[in-house]
RNA sequence: AGUACAAUAGCUCAAUGGCAGAGCAAACGACUGAUAAUCGUUCGACCAGGGUCCGAUUCCCGUUGUACUACCA
């Protein structure tokens, strides 16, 4: 008995099943760096159209966890892409090096009594070794890119650039110093950083405090009344009876209601809104005392009387908040007037429906105060005590001042109430000492100042997109228009937080930023005329030895007899400054880079923050914005939508799926979500992935197993003399291919992955391979039939291993090697597999696509009759199929391929009239099985001296090989 | 608390103002020439609830989650 399965063309790989990620991975990394295979990529690029995607800095400090390892992937598998469509894509990372978060790592390890220098050094080094950390588990991910010339914003140069950037700003006229409130601790003298503030309970004077009305007249017309002949006032309640010396208004919500009610302490203003609050505020007395029924509703208004232990003595008059802007009170023991204000963040939830407004004292009292342009007087110095010279409470603390101000208020008659309150009150995070607000001199960048300069000058800025004023925030809002969207909501974010932000305090009062490298006047407190001048020299000598240059500057030397006069400012910059300013300190300065970059892509959270500080500081000096294109991504969550955190033990750390999946199946897993929403990672969502991607690397397995003894050189059949199957097989693997560059433009990765996913197993594993298998085979191994499946096979591997190459860098590499045994080249040198021409093959798509629908209808009947125990493999069955019209013309016109298409050993068509004698009829075959090709023939033993197989391998053995047309 | 985004089968994704579509998983079966593989068949879902509409998975309200902002007199 003849061996037959020697005489077979078996698949034969070394691409082993199994990939063995976690191990090989890093070795291929080796092999990477080893041929430079970044710069042979550069090389291979030159002179192609650039497409520049810049690096947002991720922040010097930590290990990097799932969210670093997304936003790299996803900037990588751009990268590649780009690079495969034709473009040259150069990646220089970068990192964000400076600010209060290293800074705070110092002080924790070494205290913070050490000198700043000594502080800045440690800061450097410390940052250095947070890079190289980072660096190499980025590296490991597959993200290739200039790693060795990666920017940090602490590079002296970089540093430099930035001095030299605020400089373009200030130049332009945005810069300009202010008094802004601030988290100030009294212990510290220092202003605290959100960071370093935490909130604690704290039991404070609440109090309610009457403002007299000035003018009843207005007041009466404002209520619609037509005469007030007794005093009136406007109530207010405040936790903190210190800030009453800096109060310069009275704020009630525009759209609520105001009653003026009469008691025997005068008409009060009061919110008839009702009450929603919990009972916090001196519940006590609430629960004690009825509310007064003839208010009706539990209304502020009634819940105050209650308080203040006054009965309602009648309402005079009913009216809006709006209707009550403007008019004038007097301050309760200052001889000022203070208007009354409009302002939305007043609520219903505590106190009187009116608001106490100190610009000097609190953000919002702040933002109100900007609105109706409200002096910002800070009447507390650094020490928390009131200058001298502020009447009541000059030289007093804070806390001293309460009780002054309180007693005051009582012997006014303006005190309606007072409470001990306690609540969550914010506290210095070292001292665990209460914290004030309070306004101190910094910098900011106007968001509506104007342009200071002559626009035509710029190449870049176009006047005419501007809407309305040239400053910042029309700028900047015409920016947002001209650039795209990934997802499009991005747009109406960012063009909202345009609109609504604030200036941008840029100073931060701290050691590891870059200087604000101005000399200041120390009465004035005006930069000196020659600014500009001394920003380029001094730029100059940060280029050289870094911020230190600064700091150990000498003034005398540039100011000679002028520098008593003047100080060094010691405030240094706004870390969100240092990367905010990179389009002009790296994308401007790099030879691969160019401004602006065709694309940013962060997560959603920097919208707040680098999309936004990038696009200001790119709009001061450009006039337009950094980039033409914006991408975002969610966040990583848990498989139940929950964020990870390592309480919940939720956190899945890229590292650790890198070591034991492989880098390649965490690219798998973030390619395949959606990324504009919420990215779900947990292990069984791992598990899937690591599923799915086996089912890749085998279908690519089998394919290059069987172009194991296929020369391209030699054995190419040209397209139009291969198998019709083949031929619709490599038009639909074109068109397949056309469809996913498409995904990839439009960065729609996970469609990618699906539909990758998809045509390896349906229309490769469930369709073309199947019935490809035994062509591959049994035919002879040079034939025509074979070498044509086998042309086909190599063209879908080469587009394949293409379009896997940006998601599964890793294993499109390994096929890489096989597929062309040159260790030297990459599949990342290549562009998008490029097809033979292929004319009108609407046809044979037509007519396949209802084979293959044919095809499955069989299927199912084979299934049925598999079940009940009637035939197991399916070429063990014979099928007779009924039908008629285009089907059967379709079906008949294979012959004799069509049982290879439908993978049984016998069918026979016949047409039928009426197309309710319309069916497929499965039987089990009455004859043998051939034992080479495992068809069931009747003409098995037509040759005596090979008893055991059919007429078929007899030809494709003896003969001239078997005549095949269709498939 | 406000704003934005999201929610479809056990998992990852589709589509749609008019029968909700895949792949994976699962179950069953076949094969033993892709074998810790492969092939086939089957099973399975619109966030609880409310509204607009002849009709809602789709539009509105709400719920839940995430992000950003605000945590306050």
């Amino acid at each position: 008995m003849t061996d037959y399965k020697k005489t077979l063309n078996l698949p034969d790989t070394l691409f082993p099943m199994r990939g063995n990620l976690a191990k090989l991975e890093p070795e291929m990394l080796k092999a990477w760096e080893r041929k430079r295979l970044y710069q042979k990529i550069r090389a291979a690029c030159k002179g192609r159209p650039k497409f520049v995607l810049h690096d947002g800095p991720p922040y010097a400090n930590g290990d990097i966890h799932i969210g670093h390892a997304i936003n790299k992937i996803l900037k990588d598998i751009i990268i590649k892409s780009k690079t495969l469509a034709g473009f040259d894509a150069p990646y220089i990372p970068g990192w964000d090096c400076h600010g209060l978060p290293i800074e705070h790592q110092i002080e924790k390890k070494y205290g913070k009594n050490l000198p700043a220098d000594k502080i800045r050094e440690l800061c450097r080094d410390f940052a250095r070794e947070q890079v190289e950390k980072q660096k190499a588990d980025f590296i490991r991910l597959g993200v290739l890119g200039d790693w060795d010339k990666s920017y940090l914003t602490m590079d002296y140069g970089i540093e430099a650039g930035i001095i030299r950037a605020l400089g373009k700003i200030h130049k332009k006229g945005y810069l300009y110093q202010g008094q802004k409130p601030v988290n100030w601790c009294i212990d510290c003298s220092s202003a605290l950083a959100e960071a370093e503030v935490e909130y604690e309970d704290k039991t404070s004077l609440a109090i309610d405090v009457a403002f007299p009305f000035k003018h009843n007249v207005a007041l009466a017309k404002a209520l619609g009344v037509s005469v007030i002949n007794e005093p009136a006032f406007a109530v207010i309640l405040t936790t903190t009876p210190w800030t009453l010396p800096a109060n310069q208004a009275v704020s009630v919500h525009p759209d609520y209601d105001y009653h003026l009610v009469r008691t025997v302490k005068g008409l009060l203003i009061l919110s008839s809104e009702l009450y929603t609050g919990v009972n916090s505020i001196r519940s006590s007395t609430i629960d004690e005392k009825p509310v007064q029924s003839d208010l009706g509703n539990p209304s502020l208004a009634a819940y105050c009387l209650v308080n203040y232990d006054l009965e309602n003595l009648g309402v005079l008059g009913t009216c809006k908040g709006s209707a009550l802007n403007l008019l004038e009170l007097k301050h309760p023991f200052d001889e000022r007037s203070i208007p009354i204000v409009c302002s939305e963040h007043v609520t219903t939830d505590a106190g009187t429906g009116l608001v106490h407004i100190a610009p000097a004292h609190g953000v919002d009292d702040y933002i109100v105060g900007q609105k109706y342009n409200l002096p910002v007087d800070n009447p507390v110095d650094d020490n928390g005590k009131f200058y001298d010279h502020i009447p009541l409470v000059g030289g007093l603390s804070v806390w001293k001042a309460t009780e002054v101000v309180v007693q005051e208020l009582r012997k006014n008659s303006l005190l309606l109430n007072s409470d001990k309150l306690q609540h969550s009150y914010p506290h210095c995070w070292r001292h665990k000492t209460p914290i004030i607000f309070r306004a101190t001199r910094q910098w900011f960048i106007g968001m509506d100042k104007p342009t200071y300069n002559d626009a035509s000058k710029n190449a870049n800025f176009v006047p005419e997109l501007l809407d309305g004023q040239d400053n910042l925030r029309n700028r900047a809002n015409s920016a947002v228009t001209a650039t795209e969207f990934f997802p499009a909501w991005g747009r109406a974010r960012l063009e909202s937080m345009i609109k609504n932000r604030f200036d941008w305090c840029v100073s931060r009062q701290r050691n590891w930023g870059v200087p604000m490298a101005f000399f200041v006047h120390k009465e004035t407190h005006e930069v000196h005329p020659k600014t500009e001048v001394f920003l380029e020299k001094i730029a100059q000598m940060v280029e050289q030895k870094g911020i230190e240059a600064w700091f150990s500057l000498d003034i005398a030397e540039f100011l000679g007899k002028e520098a008593k006069d003047y100080k060094k400012l010691t405030d240094t910059l706004d870390v969100w400054f240092d990367s905010g300013t990179t389009h002009d300190t790296v994308l401007k300065s790099s030879e691969q880079l160019k401004y602006p970059a065709d694309l940013y892509l962060e997560g959603s959270d920097q919208h707040r923050g680098w999309f936004q500080s990038s696009l200001l500081t790119s709009c001061a000096i450009n006039g337009d914005a950094p980039y033409k294109a914006l991408l975002t991504h969610g966040f990583v969550v848990d498989g139940n939508g929950h964020k990870m955190s390592k309480s919940k033990g939720n956190v899945i750390a890229p590292q650790k799926v890198m070591d034991t999946s492989g880098a390649d199946i965490l690219r798998l897993w973030a390619a395949s979500t959606d990324y504009s929403g919420e990215l779900t990672i947990s292990d069984e969502i791992l598990k899937r992935v690591v599923e799915s991607y086996r089912r890749i690397r085998n279908t690519l397995r089998f394919l290059l197993s069987n172009l194991a003894d296929f020369d391209s050189d030699s054995d190419f059949v040209d397209e139009e003399q291969c198998l019709d199957i083949d031929r619709y097989m490599l038009a639909f693997t074109r068109a397949f291919q056309d469809e996913l560059t498409q995904n990839y433009k439009r960065y729609e990765f996970h469609v990618v992955v699906y539909k990758l996913h998809y045509f390896c197993s349906e229309d490769l594993g469930g369709f073309y391979l199947d019935v490809l298998k035994d062509r591959l085979y049994t035919a002879t191994t040079t034939g025509i039939p074979r070498r044509s499946a086998q042309s086909v096979l190599f063209h879908i591997t080469h587009s394949l291993v293409r379009l896997l190459s940006p998601i599964l860098s890793f294993t499109a590499e390994e096929v890489w090697e096989h597929l062309t045994c040159n260790t030297d080249d990459s599949v990342l040198l290549h562009t998008w597999y490029k097809f033979p021409p292929q004319p009108d093959v609407r046809l044979l798509l037509q007519r396949w696509t209802r084979l293959r629908e044919l095809r499955s209808d069989v299927q199912k009947k084979l299934e049925e009759s598999r079940a009940q125990g009637k035939i197991g493999s399916s070429l063990s069955a014979v099928v007779k199929i009924c039908t008629s019209g285009e089907d059967f013309a379709l079906l008949n016109s294979l012959g004799e391929d069509l049982r290879l298409v439908i993978v049984v050993s016998e069918v026979t068509v016949i047409q039928v009239e009426n197309p309710l004698e319309n069916g497929i009829f499965v039987t089990p075959s009455v004859h043998a099985k051939c034992e080479r090709c495992w068809h069931y023939r009747k003409d098995v033993g037509c040759k005596e001296d090979h008893p055991t197989i059919c007429a078929r391998c007899v030809s494709n053995l003896f003969g001239p090989g078997e005549v095949r047309r269709h498939a």
